[in-house]
RNA sequence: GCCGCCUUAGCUCAGUUGGUUAGAGCGCCAGAUUGUGGCUCUGGAGGUCCCCCGUUCAAUUCGGGGAGGCGGUA
Protein backbone atom coordinates (compact mmCIF):
# COMPACT_ATOMS: atom_id res chain seq x y z
CA UNK A 1 0.00 0.00 0.00
CA UNK A 2 1.17 3.64 -0.42
CA UNK A 3 1.83 5.20 2.84
CA UNK A 4 0.74 8.92 3.38
CA UNK A 5 3.98 11.10 3.31
CA UNK A 6 4.63 11.50 7.16
CA UNK A 7 7.34 14.03 7.69
CA UNK A 8 8.55 15.14 11.42
CA UNK A 9 9.64 18.53 11.35
CA UNK A 10 10.67 18.96 14.57
CA UNK A 11 10.96 16.67 17.94
CA UNK A 12 11.13 17.47 21.13
CA UNK A 13 11.90 14.80 23.47
CA UNK A 14 9.85 11.62 22.44
CA UNK A 15 6.91 14.64 21.18
CA UNK A 16 7.26 15.61 17.68
CA UNK A 17 5.67 17.51 14.94
CA UNK A 18 5.21 17.26 11.77
CA UNK A 19 2.31 17.04 8.46
CA UNK A 20 0.65 13.60 7.66
CA UNK A 21 -0.30 14.27 4.04
CA UNK A 22 -3.32 12.58 2.25
CA UNK A 23 -4.73 13.44 -0.91
CA UNK A 24 -7.65 15.86 0.47
CA UNK A 25 -5.15 17.54 2.56
CA UNK A 26 -2.56 17.93 5.43
CA UNK A 27 -3.19 16.94 8.96
CA UNK A 28 -0.63 18.52 10.88
CA UNK A 29 0.58 16.68 13.81
CA UNK A 30 -0.09 16.71 17.15
CA UNK A 31 -3.59 17.04 15.73
CA UNK A 32 -7.03 16.55 17.88
CA UNK A 33 -9.74 15.37 15.44
CA UNK A 34 -13.37 16.45 16.10
CA UNK A 35 -15.92 13.53 16.21
CA UNK A 36 -18.41 13.90 13.15
CA UNK A 37 -19.93 10.51 14.27
CA UNK A 38 -23.49 10.37 12.07
CA UNK A 39 -21.47 12.80 9.37
CA UNK A 40 -21.70 15.74 11.71
CA UNK A 41 -19.71 17.74 14.27
CA UNK A 42 -22.88 17.78 16.20
CA UNK A 43 -24.49 21.77 16.80
CA UNK A 44 -21.34 22.73 13.92
CA UNK A 45 -21.45 23.65 10.37
CA UNK A 46 -18.82 22.51 8.23
CA UNK A 47 -17.38 25.89 7.67
CA UNK A 48 -17.53 26.61 11.63
CA UNK A 49 -15.18 23.38 12.16
CA UNK A 50 -13.08 24.72 9.20
CA UNK A 51 -12.89 27.95 11.03
CA UNK A 52 -11.39 26.24 14.30
CA UNK A 53 -8.52 25.02 12.40
CA UNK A 54 -9.64 21.40 12.53
CA UNK A 55 -7.72 19.43 9.82
CA UNK A 56 -9.42 16.01 9.94
CA UNK A 57 -12.96 14.51 11.46
CA UNK A 58 -13.91 11.44 12.57
CA UNK A 59 -16.82 9.68 11.16
CA UNK A 60 -18.67 6.79 12.41
CA UNK A 61 -19.10 3.03 10.67
CA UNK A 62 -21.42 2.04 13.57
CA UNK A 63 -23.33 4.91 13.89
CA UNK A 64 -23.42 5.53 9.74
CA UNK A 65 -24.23 2.12 8.82
CA UNK A 66 -27.36 2.42 10.94
CA UNK A 67 -28.49 5.04 9.78
CA UNK A 68 -29.07 6.27 7.11
CA UNK A 69 -26.31 3.36 5.44
CA UNK A 70 -23.39 3.24 4.28
CA UNK A 71 -25.16 2.28 0.51
CA UNK A 72 -26.98 4.96 0.89
CA UNK A 73 -24.10 7.42 1.41
CA UNK A 74 -22.00 5.80 -1.35
CA UNK A 75 -24.94 6.37 -3.94
CA UNK A 76 -25.17 10.45 -2.91
CA UNK A 77 -21.33 10.26 -3.38
CA UNK A 78 -19.34 8.62 -0.69
CA UNK A 79 -19.14 11.01 3.18
CA UNK A 80 -17.20 13.92 2.34
CA UNK A 81 -20.20 15.07 -0.53
CA UNK A 82 -22.64 14.06 1.79
CA UNK A 83 -21.21 16.33 4.74
CA UNK A 84 -19.40 18.93 2.78
CA UNK A 85 -16.42 18.01 4.38
CA UNK A 86 -13.94 17.93 1.16
CA UNK A 87 -11.02 17.90 3.92
CA UNK A 88 -9.85 14.43 5.19
CA UNK A 89 -11.72 12.03 7.08
CA UNK A 90 -10.68 9.48 9.41
CA UNK A 91 -13.53 6.41 9.98
CA UNK A 92 -13.63 4.50 13.23
CA UNK A 93 -14.40 0.78 12.83
CA UNK A 94 -17.11 -0.04 15.00
CA UNK A 95 -15.82 -2.09 17.00
CA UNK A 96 -15.81 0.17 19.93
CA UNK A 97 -19.57 1.50 19.32
CA UNK A 98 -20.76 -2.23 19.50
CA UNK A 99 -19.12 -2.63 23.24
CA UNK A 100 -20.34 0.71 24.41
CA UNK A 101 -23.50 1.31 22.52
CA UNK A 102 -25.50 -1.89 21.38
CA UNK A 103 -27.78 -3.12 23.06
CA UNK A 104 -27.04 -7.41 22.71
CA UNK A 105 -23.28 -8.34 21.10
CA UNK A 106 -21.88 -10.88 20.79
CA UNK A 107 -18.40 -11.45 19.57
CA UNK A 108 -16.68 -14.44 17.84
CA UNK A 109 -13.31 -15.12 15.68
CA UNK A 110 -15.64 -14.67 12.11
CA UNK A 111 -17.52 -11.38 13.60
CA UNK A 112 -19.33 -9.45 15.87
CA UNK A 113 -22.78 -9.61 15.98
CA UNK A 114 -24.97 -6.53 17.57
CA UNK A 115 -28.42 -5.02 17.68
CA UNK A 116 -28.81 -1.57 16.90
CA UNK A 117 -29.11 0.74 19.88
CA UNK A 118 -31.90 2.60 17.55
CA UNK A 119 -34.55 0.31 16.36
CA UNK A 120 -32.91 -3.23 17.81
CA UNK A 121 -32.45 -4.48 14.37
CA UNK A 122 -29.40 -7.61 14.04
CA UNK A 123 -26.57 -6.46 12.19
CA UNK A 124 -23.07 -8.62 11.18
CA UNK A 125 -19.88 -6.74 11.39
CA UNK A 126 -16.88 -8.45 9.86
CA UNK A 127 -13.30 -7.13 9.79
CA UNK A 128 -13.75 -7.31 5.86
CA UNK A 129 -17.22 -5.55 5.99
CA UNK A 130 -15.89 -2.91 8.08
CA UNK A 131 -13.37 -2.01 5.62
CA UNK A 132 -16.30 -1.91 2.91
CA UNK A 133 -17.92 0.27 4.71
CA UNK A 134 -15.21 2.70 5.68
CA UNK A 135 -13.44 2.53 2.42
CA UNK A 136 -15.33 1.98 -0.82
CA UNK A 137 -18.89 3.25 0.66
CA UNK A 138 -18.39 5.92 2.87
CA UNK A 139 -14.84 6.69 0.77
CA UNK A 140 -12.67 7.26 4.42
CA UNK A 141 -9.31 8.59 4.13
CA UNK A 142 -8.12 6.99 6.88
CA UNK A 143 -9.41 3.64 7.96
CA UNK A 144 -9.19 1.68 10.85
CA UNK A 145 -9.15 -1.90 11.54
CA UNK A 146 -12.13 -3.43 13.37
CA UNK A 147 -11.11 -4.62 16.86
CA UNK A 148 -12.16 -5.82 20.14
CA UNK A 149 -11.93 -3.15 22.59
CA UNK A 150 -12.11 -4.42 26.41
CA UNK A 151 -13.74 -2.69 29.87
CA UNK A 152 -11.42 -1.24 32.29
CA UNK A 153 -10.31 -3.07 34.17
CA UNK A 154 -9.60 -6.21 32.30
CA UNK A 155 -8.32 -9.54 33.64
CA UNK A 156 -5.14 -9.97 31.48
CA UNK A 157 -6.15 -13.40 30.27
CA UNK A 158 -9.50 -11.53 28.57
CA UNK A 159 -7.04 -8.52 28.06
CA UNK A 160 -4.76 -10.71 25.82
CA UNK A 161 -7.62 -12.86 24.20
CA UNK A 162 -8.85 -9.46 23.23
CA UNK A 163 -5.78 -8.53 21.75
CA UNK A 164 -5.21 -11.48 19.91
CA UNK A 165 -8.38 -11.68 18.33
CA UNK A 166 -7.98 -7.48 17.27
CA UNK A 167 -4.78 -8.82 15.18
CA UNK A 168 -6.09 -11.48 13.73
CA UNK A 169 -8.87 -9.33 12.25
CA UNK A 170 -5.89 -6.94 11.81
CA UNK A 171 -4.96 -9.10 9.37
CA UNK A 172 -7.58 -9.80 7.55
CA UNK A 173 -8.17 -5.94 7.55
CA UNK A 174 -5.22 -5.70 5.79
CA UNK A 175 -5.44 -8.62 3.24
CA UNK A 176 -9.72 -6.97 2.57
CA UNK A 177 -7.75 -3.55 1.92
CA UNK A 178 -5.31 -4.85 -0.26
CA UNK A 179 -3.13 -1.49 -2.01
CA UNK A 180 -5.24 1.79 -1.98
CA UNK A 181 -3.06 4.94 -3.50
CA UNK A 182 -5.35 6.95 -2.03
CA UNK A 183 -6.21 5.99 1.88
CA UNK A 184 -4.67 4.44 4.14
CA UNK A 185 -5.29 1.81 7.06
CA UNK A 186 -4.24 1.61 10.54
CA UNK A 187 -3.81 -1.05 13.05
CA UNK A 188 -5.02 -0.78 16.48
CA UNK A 189 -2.85 -1.92 19.43
CA UNK A 190 -4.49 -3.65 22.47
CA UNK A 191 -3.49 -5.35 25.33
CA UNK A 192 -5.30 -2.87 28.35
CA UNK A 193 -3.36 -1.41 31.14
CA UNK A 194 -0.62 -4.93 30.32
CA UNK A 195 3.08 -3.91 29.52
CA UNK A 196 3.55 -7.69 27.64
CA UNK A 197 0.57 -7.47 26.14
CA UNK A 198 1.22 -4.10 24.59
CA UNK A 199 4.42 -5.41 23.28
CA UNK A 200 2.82 -8.68 21.66
CA UNK A 201 0.15 -6.92 20.19
CA UNK A 202 2.94 -4.03 18.41
CA UNK A 203 5.21 -6.78 17.57
CA UNK A 204 2.09 -8.63 15.66
CA UNK A 205 0.84 -4.85 13.59
CA UNK A 206 4.21 -4.47 12.99
CA UNK A 207 4.72 -7.70 11.54
CA UNK A 208 1.14 -7.32 9.11
CA UNK A 209 2.36 -3.61 8.77
CA UNK A 210 0.21 -0.43 8.66
CA UNK A 211 0.16 3.22 7.64
CA UNK A 212 -0.54 4.29 11.28
CA UNK A 213 -1.02 2.71 14.33
CA UNK A 214 -3.47 3.49 16.84
CA UNK A 215 -3.64 2.70 21.11
CA UNK A 216 -6.84 1.42 21.80
CA UNK A 217 -8.28 0.26 24.80
CA UNK A 218 -7.53 3.65 26.76
CA UNK A 219 -10.45 6.12 27.89
CA UNK A 220 -12.29 3.41 29.00
CA UNK A 221 -12.31 4.46 32.70
CA UNK A 222 -8.39 4.04 33.92
CA UNK A 223 -6.89 6.78 35.75
CA UNK A 224 -4.90 9.77 34.54
CA UNK A 225 -2.21 8.39 36.05
CA UNK A 226 -2.37 4.53 34.89
CA UNK A 227 -3.07 5.93 30.83
CA UNK A 228 0.27 7.56 31.12
CA UNK A 229 1.76 4.62 32.35
CA UNK A 230 0.81 2.76 29.99
CA UNK A 231 1.64 4.93 27.14
CA UNK A 232 5.53 5.43 28.56
CA UNK A 233 5.44 1.17 27.39
CA UNK A 234 2.86 1.66 24.56
CA UNK A 235 4.09 4.30 22.50
CA UNK A 236 7.26 3.42 22.22
CA UNK A 237 7.18 0.31 21.07
CA UNK A 238 4.75 1.65 17.82
CA UNK A 239 7.08 2.86 14.48
CA UNK A 240 8.63 6.01 14.92
CA UNK A 241 8.26 6.90 11.48
CA UNK A 242 4.31 6.46 11.27
CA UNK A 243 1.69 8.48 13.16
CA UNK A 244 0.64 7.15 16.21
CA UNK A 245 -2.91 8.10 17.08
CA UNK A 246 -4.48 7.56 20.83
CA UNK A 247 -8.21 6.93 20.55
CA UNK A 248 -11.02 8.68 22.29
CA UNK A 249 -8.51 10.72 24.61
CA UNK A 250 -9.16 13.17 26.59
CA UNK A 251 -9.22 15.86 28.69
CA UNK A 252 -6.17 18.53 27.58
CA UNK A 253 -4.28 17.34 30.10
CA UNK A 254 -4.36 13.85 28.90
CA UNK A 255 -3.14 15.55 25.54
CA UNK A 256 -0.38 17.01 26.75
CA UNK A 257 0.82 13.86 28.39
CA UNK A 258 0.49 11.44 25.39
CA UNK A 259 2.42 14.28 23.36
CA UNK A 260 4.98 14.25 25.29
CA UNK A 261 5.29 10.34 25.14
CA UNK A 262 5.17 10.78 21.31
CA UNK A 263 1.59 10.41 20.38
CA UNK A 264 0.60 12.07 16.98
CA UNK A 265 -3.23 12.10 16.65
CA UNK A 266 -6.23 12.20 18.96
CA UNK A 267 -10.15 12.29 18.75
CA UNK A 268 -12.45 12.79 21.79
CA UNK A 269 -16.14 13.43 22.99
CA UNK A 270 -15.51 15.95 25.76
CA UNK A 271 -15.47 19.14 23.54
CA UNK A 272 -18.19 18.86 21.85
CA UNK A 273 -20.44 16.89 24.21
CA UNK A 274 -19.39 19.06 27.09
CA UNK A 275 -19.91 21.96 24.93
CA UNK A 276 -23.58 20.20 24.53
CA UNK A 277 -24.46 19.91 28.39
CA UNK A 278 -22.66 23.79 29.37
CA UNK A 279 -19.34 23.02 29.74
CA UNK A 280 -16.39 25.59 28.71
CA UNK A 281 -12.90 24.71 28.15
CA UNK A 282 -10.69 27.31 28.85
CA UNK A 283 -6.97 27.67 29.92
CA UNK A 284 -8.10 28.20 33.60
CA UNK A 285 -9.69 24.50 33.14
CA UNK A 286 -13.18 23.76 32.47
CA UNK A 287 -15.92 25.76 33.83
CA UNK A 288 -19.85 25.04 33.95
CA UNK A 289 -21.81 27.70 32.13
CA UNK A 290 -24.81 26.79 34.11
CA UNK A 291 -22.93 27.82 37.50
CA UNK A 292 -25.35 30.87 38.91
CA UNK A 293 -21.95 33.07 39.04
CA UNK A 294 -21.84 33.86 35.15
CA UNK A 295 -25.21 35.30 35.23
CA UNK A 296 -23.84 39.05 35.51
CA UNK A 297 -20.62 38.25 34.00
CA UNK A 298 -20.57 40.91 30.53
CA UNK A 299 -16.91 39.26 30.08
CA UNK A 300 -16.49 36.69 26.79
CA UNK A 301 -14.92 32.95 27.64
CA UNK A 302 -11.75 34.33 25.94
CA UNK A 303 -11.34 37.48 24.32
CA UNK A 304 -7.66 37.34 22.57
CA UNK A 305 -9.29 34.36 20.56
CA UNK A 306 -9.76 33.86 16.98
CA UNK A 307 -13.25 32.23 17.66
CA UNK A 308 -16.02 34.38 17.31
CA UNK A 309 -17.77 31.95 19.87
CA UNK A 310 -15.54 32.92 22.19
CA UNK A 311 -14.73 36.30 21.92
CA UNK A 312 -17.87 38.09 20.93
CA UNK A 313 -20.33 36.55 23.63
CA UNK A 314 -20.50 37.38 27.00
CA UNK A 315 -20.63 34.29 29.39
CA UNK A 316 -24.20 36.17 30.85
CA UNK A 317 -25.42 35.73 27.55
CA UNK A 318 -24.29 32.12 27.22
CA UNK A 319 -25.31 31.16 31.20
CA UNK A 320 -28.48 32.53 29.74
CA UNK A 321 -28.71 29.91 26.74
CA UNK A 322 -27.81 26.80 28.37
CA UNK A 323 -30.73 28.01 30.99
CA UNK A 324 -32.90 28.40 28.87
CA UNK A 325 -31.89 25.02 26.92
CA UNK A 326 -31.51 27.28 23.62
CA UNK A 327 -29.77 25.43 20.19
CA UNK A 328 -27.92 28.63 20.06
CA UNK A 329 -26.12 27.71 23.76
CA UNK A 330 -25.11 24.27 22.53
CA UNK A 331 -23.99 25.56 19.34
CA UNK A 332 -21.52 28.60 20.27
CA UNK A 333 -20.60 26.15 23.20
CA UNK A 334 -19.37 23.51 20.97
CA UNK A 335 -17.65 26.26 18.67
CA UNK A 336 -15.48 27.58 21.68
CA UNK A 337 -14.46 24.21 22.90
CA UNK A 338 -13.80 22.68 19.22
CA UNK A 339 -11.42 26.24 18.60
CA UNK A 340 -9.83 25.87 22.23
CA UNK A 341 -9.14 22.08 21.50
CA UNK A 342 -7.28 23.24 18.15
CA UNK A 343 -5.92 26.08 19.70
CA UNK A 344 -4.19 23.53 22.44
CA UNK A 345 -2.79 21.55 19.47
CA UNK A 346 -1.04 24.35 18.25
CA UNK A 347 0.25 25.56 21.03
CA UNK A 348 1.64 22.18 21.40
CA UNK A 349 3.05 22.25 17.73
CA UNK A 350 4.88 25.77 18.15
CA UNK A 351 5.87 24.62 21.57
CA UNK A 352 7.60 21.53 20.26
CA UNK A 353 9.40 23.37 17.48
CA UNK A 354 10.59 26.19 19.55
CA UNK A 355 11.75 23.14 21.81
CA UNK A 356 9.69 24.40 24.60
CA UNK A 357 7.30 22.00 25.66
CA UNK A 358 8.49 20.83 28.74
CA UNK A 359 7.23 24.33 30.01
CA UNK A 360 3.73 24.44 28.03
CA UNK A 361 3.33 20.78 29.87
CA UNK A 362 4.22 22.18 33.39
CA UNK A 363 1.95 25.12 32.92
CA UNK A 364 -1.14 23.12 31.49
CA UNK A 365 -0.27 20.92 34.35
CA UNK A 366 -1.16 23.65 36.92
CA UNK A 367 -3.78 25.02 35.32
CA UNK A 368 -5.46 21.77 34.20
CA UNK A 369 -4.41 19.12 36.35
CA UNK A 370 -6.97 19.19 38.66
CA UNK A 371 -9.30 19.04 36.22
C1' G B 1 -76.52 37.29 48.11
C1' C B 2 -76.74 31.90 47.99
C1' C B 3 -74.58 26.88 46.75
C1' G B 4 -70.35 23.77 45.70
C1' C B 5 -65.15 22.91 45.36
C1' C B 6 -60.25 24.41 46.63
C1' U B 7 -55.75 26.52 49.76
C1' U B 8 -49.33 21.51 51.52
C1' A B 9 -41.82 23.50 48.64
C1' G B 10 -40.57 28.88 43.78
C1' C B 11 -44.65 26.28 40.29
C1' U B 12 -48.23 22.07 39.55
C1' C B 13 -49.90 18.63 42.91
C1' A B 14 -49.82 13.81 46.07
C1' G B 15 -50.39 12.43 51.13
C1' U B 16 -51.23 11.93 56.33
C1' U B 17 -57.83 6.11 58.81
C1' G B 18 -54.83 12.17 64.21
C1' G B 19 -48.62 9.81 66.16
C1' U B 20 -40.68 10.55 65.55
C1' U B 21 -36.96 13.86 60.54
C1' A B 22 -44.48 15.76 55.42
C1' G B 23 -43.32 13.68 49.66
C1' A B 24 -43.18 13.74 43.87
C1' G B 25 -42.44 16.10 39.13
C1' C B 26 -40.67 20.55 37.27
C1' G B 27 -37.70 24.73 38.73
C1' C B 28 -33.40 26.27 41.70
C1' C B 29 -28.03 25.20 43.53
C1' A B 30 -23.99 21.97 42.44
C1' G B 31 -21.41 17.50 40.48
C1' A B 32 -20.41 13.50 36.74
C1' U B 33 -19.59 12.75 31.38
C1' U B 34 -12.69 10.40 27.46
C1' G B 35 -12.54 5.63 19.65
C1' U B 36 -20.72 10.61 21.11
C1' G B 37 -27.70 7.14 22.23
C1' G B 38 -28.24 15.61 21.09
C1' C B 39 -29.05 10.27 25.85
C1' U B 40 -28.45 10.38 30.88
C1' C B 41 -26.97 9.94 35.82
C1' U B 42 -25.77 11.65 41.03
C1' G B 43 -26.12 14.87 45.13
C1' G B 44 -28.09 19.40 47.73
C1' A B 45 -31.03 23.58 49.40
C1' G B 46 -36.06 24.80 50.00
C1' G B 47 -42.33 24.03 53.74
C1' U B 48 -45.82 28.67 59.93
C1' C B 49 -49.23 21.97 55.43
C1' C B 50 -53.77 29.90 54.46
C1' C B 51 -55.04 32.30 59.58
C1' C B 52 -57.53 32.08 64.46
C1' C B 53 -60.19 29.37 68.11
C1' G B 54 -61.74 24.62 69.83
C1' U B 55 -61.58 19.03 70.71
C1' U B 56 -57.42 15.74 72.02
C1' C B 57 -51.85 13.18 75.56
C1' A B 58 -50.99 14.73 70.38
C1' A B 59 -54.02 18.64 64.80
C1' U B 60 -51.26 19.73 58.29
C1' U B 61 -55.31 15.81 59.16
C1' C B 62 -61.39 16.41 63.13
C1' G B 63 -65.11 20.71 64.39
C1' G B 64 -66.32 26.09 64.25
C1' G B 65 -65.14 30.95 62.50
C1' G B 66 -62.37 34.01 59.14
C1' A B 67 -59.40 35.20 54.64
C1' G B 68 -58.22 34.24 49.60
C1' G B 69 -59.19 31.58 44.87
C1' C B 70 -62.29 28.90 41.19
C1' G B 71 -67.05 27.37 39.29
C1' G B 72 -72.43 27.64 39.34
C1' U B 73 -76.75 30.46 40.34
C1' A B 74 -79.80 34.99 41.40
Amino acid sequence: MAAFPFTIAASDGAARTGVLQTPRGAIRTPAFMPLATAGTVKALTVDQVIQTGADVVLGNTYHLMLRPTAERIARLGGLHRFMRWERPILTDSGGFQVMSLAKISSVAEEAVTFQSHIDGSRHVLTPERSIEIQADLLGSDVVMQLDECVAWPAEAARAAEAMRLSARWGARSKAAFGARERQALFGIQQGSTFPALRRESAERLIEIGFDGYAIGGMAVGETHHAMCETLDVAAPLLPADRPRYLMGVGKPIDIVEAVARGVDMFDCVIPTRSGRHGQAWTDAGPVNLKNARFADDPDPLDPASDCPASRDYSKAYLHHLVKADELLGQILLSWHNVAFYQSLMQRLRDAITAGTLEALRREIQAKQGAA
